[in-house]
DNA sequence: GCTGTACTGTACGTTACGGTACAGTTTACT
DNA sequence: AGTAAACTGTACCGTAACGTACAGTACAGC
C-alpha cells in the first residue's frame, strides 16, 4: 500500500514541523529548515500540505488532539475524598501545563491567536477540561462536601489558583527549568487548600454568612 | 533646540511603531510600513534607532514604563475596610489588564519572550504590583482582619482569581470585545468574595459579619 | 518486467524585508 | 542671513523566504 508509506512520511513531516515551530515560532521556522531536518525534498512537503500556514494549523490540531487526555481520570472516582481527588487532579494538570512542550505550544497559540482559529480550538479544549472539573465540583456540592455555589465559577477559580504560582514566570521565560513532580504537587496542595477553605461547606458555621455570599 | 525637534520625531516613530507592532506583531510589521505611516523617510527612523529589534524593545520598555501606575492608589488607604480596598483594586487592575492595548502587549511579550529580555521586564512590573498587594495583605493579616498566612501566596492567588474568568478568552481572542466597567466590577467581586472566604480569620467570624453589613 | 505512484535534488521565480547611500531640502538657532 | 543639524525621497544591495518546476529514482502491485 502506497498510502501507508505516504502517511509515514506525512507523520514525519508533522512531527519535525511541530518541533521546529515550537522551538522557533511560526515566522522564524522556514520550510527549507523543515525539509532539511525531516530529510527529503521540499516538493514532498508541498505534496502533503498546501502551504506553510496549513501545515502549522495541522500541527496545532494534532497537538491539541490528545490534549490533557490523561488528566481527567483523577476526577472519575467521585466517591473518594474530594480533597484527595482535587490534589491528584491538580498535580496532574499542573505537571502537564508546565511541561516544556505545552509551554511552547501555549506561547505559539497565544502569539498566533489572531491568525488562524487555533486559539478557539485551544480554548475549547481547556473548556472541556473545566467542564469536567465543574461537574465534579457540582457533585461535591450536591453531596454536601462542598459549599453550594456556582460550580463553573468555582472550577475557574481553582484552575486559576493552580496556575497562579508557576505559569506566568514559565510563560515569560523568567524561569527556564520546568518544575519537578514534588514542586508541582506542593503548589497544587497550596491551591487546593485555599480553594477548599473558600468552598468549605458552611453547615455548622454561621448561617448568617449565607446571606452575604450572593 | 534641534534636540527637541528630534525628540518629537522620535516619539512619533515610537508611537506609530508601537501601534503597528501591537496590531500585527513583530515579524509582520515592516520598517517600510512604519515609515509610511509615520511619514518621512526610513533613514530618519534608522537615525533614531539602530535596528528594528531595538525599536521594538524601546516600544515595549515605554509601554511598561507607566505600567499600572494608576492601579496602586486603591491600596494606599490601608485603614479602610479590606474588602472595599480589594474590590476597588481588583476592578481597577482588571479593567487595565482587559483593555485591548494591554491584551495586545501581553500577546506580543509572550510571543517574543524568548528573544529580547522584555519578558523579564514585564514580569518584574507584575511582580512589583504583586509586592504591593502582598504588603497590603500582610498588614491585614497583622491587624487580624485576614487569616495569618503567607501574604505572597495569598497575593498570587487573589491575582489569579481576578484574571480567572476573563483573561484567557480575551488573550486567545475567543472573546473580541473587552468587558465594560460593570462586568469587571462584578468579576472582581466574585474573586474577592472567594478570596475573603479562603482567607477569613479562622477564629473570629465577627469580622466577616461586619464586612457583610457594608 | 512493466507501470504508476511517491519521493528526491536542485534549481529557479518572485517577492519582500532589513538596512544603507546619498543628494537634496527643511528647520532651528546665532 | 548663514550654518549646521535634522530630515526626506528614492534608489539600491544582499539575503532569505515561500512556493514551483522538472528530470530522475525507489518501489509497490499486477
Amino acid at each position: 500500500m502506497q498510502l501507508k508509506k505516504s502517511d509515514v512520511k506525512r507523520q514525519a513531516i508533522l512531527e519535525t514541523a511541530y518541533r521546529l515551530f515550537r522551538a522557533h515560532g511560526f515566522e522564524k521556522t522556514s520550510m527549507t529548515e523543515i525539509t532539511a531536518q525531516v530529510g527529503g525534498s521540499k516538493a514532498t512537503i508541498y505534496s502533503h500540505f498546501p502551504s506553510k500556514e496549513e501545515l502549522f494549523v495541522e500541527c496545532m490540531m494534532a497537538a491539541l488532539e490528545n490534549y490533557m487526555s490523561g488528566t481527567l481520570k483523577h476526577l472519575d472516582a467521585s466517591r473518594t475524598d474530594p480533597r484527595l481527588a482535587l490534589l491528584n487532579f491538580g498535580s496532574s494538570v499542573l505537571n502537564f501545563i508546565c511541561s516544556p512542550e505545552q509551554l511552547e505550544v501555549r506561547r505559539l497559540i497565544i502569539a498566533e491567536a489572531a491568525r488562524s482559529g487555533t486559539g478557539k480550538l485551544f480554548f475549547d479544549k481547556i473548556s472541556a477540561l473545566r467542564a469536567q472539573l465543574s461537574a465534579f465540583l457540582a457533585a461535591c456540592m450536591a453531596s454536601g462536601s462542598l459549599r453550594r455555589s456556582d460550580p463553573e465559577l468555582a472550577a475557574e477559580q481553582l484552575g486559576a489558583m493552580l496556575e497562579a504560582e508557576m505559569l506566568e514566570p514559565l510563560l515569560l521565560q523568567v524561569r527556564e527549568d520546568s518544575p519537578d513532580d514534588r514542586e508541582t504537587a506542593r503548589a497544587a496542595r497550596r491551591a487546593v487548600d485555599a480553594f477548599l477553605r473558600a468552598y468549605a461547606p458552611e453547615s455548622q458555621q454561621a448561617l448568617q454568612l449565607e446571606q452575604c455570599s450572593n
